[in-house]
DNA sequence: TTGTAGGCGTTATCAT
DNA sequence: ATGATAACGCCTACAA
C-alpha cells in the first residue's frame, strides 16, 4: 500500500525528511514559514507520523495500561472516567484489560505489558492470595506501577485507596447504634487485603461496642447473584441477623433481592449498609445506607501519581511509593433507620 | 538503558537474530530444540519482543478502539465488557476514549487514531448534527469501523444496533394500555438519529391508538441531573403528563428523583418507562419498566465484526457494511402498573 | 535553518 | 535449519 510517510511528504515539498520531522516536534528549530506549509500539506493529506515508528525510536508509548477486575461496575467504571480524564489531558491513550477476578489473566497482562507497549500501569488486583513476585518484572523494566483500591501489601509500589478500616468501623458502629445486635458481615473475598481490612473495622466496632463477635456471622459469598441469593437465603433463613453489613455494592444487592423475596422488612427486621458507588441509592425500596467511595477521584489521582511517576522517571528518580488515602463518606439512609420507615 | 533485545539474546546463545525471531512466530523452520532454548532463556529475562519495532514491521497493531461519548453508565460499560471479551479471546488490546459527549473529542480521537495507531475502530458517537466527513480517513486508511447503537446514518459502514422503532412503539403502546392519555417523551438530543427513530416509535404508537400527538410533550433534557430536575419540575407541574416515556435510562432516573421529591405517585398518577440496562430495576421505589438492550451481547457482536472485518481485509476485500439488529426486552414492573400498587 | 546518516528492534526474503 | 541483510517510518546528532 503506497501510504504516505515522512519522506514521501518531504519529497514532494522538496526538503529534506529531518525538516519534515522537525515540523511534527515541537521544536524552535525550524522556519516558521517551512513550517507552516508541511503542517498544511500534510494536514491535506490527512498524514500524521507513524505512531510504532515514532514509539520504536523514542522508547515510549504516551500509553498507559489500566488492570481492573471488571468494568460492568459502578465504582470502577468511575474510576475509568476519572483515568481517562487525566489520561485525555495529557495526550497520553488508555489500554484497558479486565481480568474477570482471574489472577491468572492478570499475570498474563501485566507479562504481556512488559515489552515496551506501554509507559505505566494503574492497577486494581484480582486479589487471590497468591505469588506476587511477577510484578518484579515492571521494577526491572522501570515500568511504574500504580495500585488503587485493591492493591497487594507484600509489593511496594505507589497506591491510591481509601479508609477502609475507619469506614467499615463507622459502618459497623452506625448499624449498632441503630439497634442491631447481630450482624452479618459479607464478603467476597475474605483473603483480598480489602475484605481484611474492612472486616478489621467491623470486628472492632463490635468489640467497642461489647457485641461479641461471632465467627458464623462472617459470610463468605461469591460474585454471582444467583449463587448470593443461596447463600443469603440460607443466612436469613438459620442465622436471622438484625444487621447486614455488605462490603462490595453486590452484596448489599443480592441482600435486598433476598429480603424482598423472603418477605424480609428492611430496616424494621434487618438494617442494611454498604459499600457502593451506586447513583441510585436514594431511589431503592428503601433507599441504601451506604459507604460511598470517591470512585472518580481515586481514577483521577491514581493517573496523576503515575504522570508525576513518568516524569520524574526521565531524570532517573527512584520510583514513588506513596500512598494517598481518600475519604469515603457514609450515608445514612432507610435500609439502616432506627425509625419505622414511612413508604414514600 | 541496557534493555535487552533479540539480537543480544541472539549473541547470549550464539544465534542469529533470525533464529531468535522466528524462535518467537509460531513458524515450523526451526529446530524444535534450539526454539526451546531460545524461549527458556528468554523466559528467564523476562523478555519479550518489542511491541513498536513488531507493529512497525509489520504494519499492524493487534490494537483496537472503543470510542464512546461515556463509561460511567450501566450500558457502554457493560458494551465495552463484551468487546474487550473477545478482544481478549484474539489477543488483541483494546483502546478507551471518551468523547464526553462532545463532537470535538470525537473528531480528534479518530484523527489521532488515523495513523497506525489501531487495526480498527468501535464508536457510538457523540451524536451531534455535524459534517461527517472527517469519517472518511479511516476509509481512505483502510482502518474499518463498526457502529454500536448510535450511529450517523449518513456513513457507510458495519453498525450493530437494536430495533429502537418497534421498541419505542411498544412501550408507548404499553403506556397507553395502562391508562395513559398524554405521555411525554424525554430525549437528551432530538437530533441524534437514536432519539428521532425512538421518537417515530412513540408518535406512530401514539397515533395508532388515537392519542393526538403534542409537540409540547416531546421534552428535550440534558445530560445532568441538576438541569433535568429543573426541566422535570416545570413539566410535571405545568404539563402534568400522566405518562412519561425516557428514552435514555437517565431520563428515566431523573423522572424518579422529581416525583418523589413532588411527592407525585408512581404509577398511581404518572407512569414511566424507560430505555435503561440498570440491573436493578426491580428493586427501584416503584421498581422500574424498561426496555432492556442487549448491551454485553451488542459489544460482543460489534467487536466479532470488526475483526471479522478485520480478517477479510487482508485479503484485500471491501468492507461490510452489514448491519446487524438485535432485540431489546420490553419488561414491564411497576412503575407502569394498571393496578394499584402493593408496596413490598 | 536545513540536510545527512545512523539506528531504534523486528521480520521477511534470500541465500547458505 | 540457520544466517545475512534490507526494509518498516521516525528522530536526532552532527555537519553544512
Amino acid at each position: 500500500m503506497g501510504n504516505i510517510n515522512i519522506i514521501k511528504l518531504a519529497e514532494e515539498l522538496n526538503l529534506s525528511k529531518s525538516t519534515v520531522s522537525r515540523a511534527f516536534r515541537g521544536g524552535s528549530d525550524i522556519n516558521p514559514q517551512t513550517r507552516e506549509k508541511i503542517l498544511a500539506r500534510a494536514k491535506e493529506l490527512n498524514f500524521l507520523p507513524n505512531h510504532h515508528a515514532s514509539n520504536l525510536r523514542n522508547q515510549k508509548s504516551k500509553t498507559i495500561a489500566v488492570i481492573v477486575p471488571e468494568i460492568a461496575n459502578n465504582f470502577f467504571s468511575k474510576a475509568i472516567n476519572g483515568i481517562e480524564k487525566i489520561a485525555k489531558d495529557k495526550s497520553y491513550h488508555v489500554l484497558i484489560y479486565l481480568t474477570d477476578d482471574d489472577f491468572q489473566k492478570e499475570v498474563s497482562f501485566v507479562t504481556s505489558l512488559s515489552n515496551g507497549r506501554v509507559d505505566g500501569i494503574i492497577m486494581s488486583v484480582s486479589g487471590e492470595d497468591q505469588d506476587h513476585s511477577y510484578l518484579q518484572v515492571l521494577k526491572r523494566k522501570k515500568i511504574p506501577l500504580v495500585f488503587f483500591d485493591r492493591t497487594y501489601e507484600d509489593i511496594e509500589t505507589a497506591r491510591v485507596t481509601t479508609n477502609d478500616y475507619q469506614s467499615s468501623f463507622e459502618a459497623t458502629e452506625h448499624l449498632v447504634k441503630s439497634g442491631c445486635k447481630k450482624v452479618a458481615y459479607l464478603v467476597v473475598n475474605k483473603n483480598l487485603s480489602i475484605g481484611k481490612t474492612r472486616m478489621q473495622g467491623y470486628i472492632d466496632a463490635l468489640k467497642k461496642n461489647n457485641i461479641p463477635f461471632d465467627d458464623h456471622l462472617i459470610i463468605d459469598c461469591s460474585n454471582e447473584l444467583d449463587k448470593n441469593k443461596i447463600i443469603l437465603r440460607n443466612v436469613f433463613e438459620t442465622l436471622k441477623p438484625d444487621g447486614v453489613f455488605a462490603s462490595v455494592e453486590r452484596l448489599a444487592i443480592a441482600s435486598y433481592y433476598v429480603c424482598h423475596e423472603m418477605n424480609i422488612s428492611i430496616p424494621d427486621e434487618v438494617k442494611v449498609i454498604g459499600f457502593s458507588s451506586l447513583e441510585i441509592s436514594p431511589l431503592l425500596n428503601p433507599s441504601l445506607s451506604t459507604i460511598t467511595q470517591p470512585a472518580y477521584k481515586m481514577g483521577e489521582r491514581a493517573a496523576e501519581l503515575l504522570f508525576e511517576i513518568l516524569e520524574k522517571h526521565e531524570e532517573e528518580k527512584e520510583f514513588i511509593t506513596r500512598n494517598i488515602v481518600l475519604d469515603s463518606e457514609l450515608i445514612q439512609r432507610q435500609s439502616s433507620s432506627l425509625e419505622p420507615v414511612a413508604i414514600s
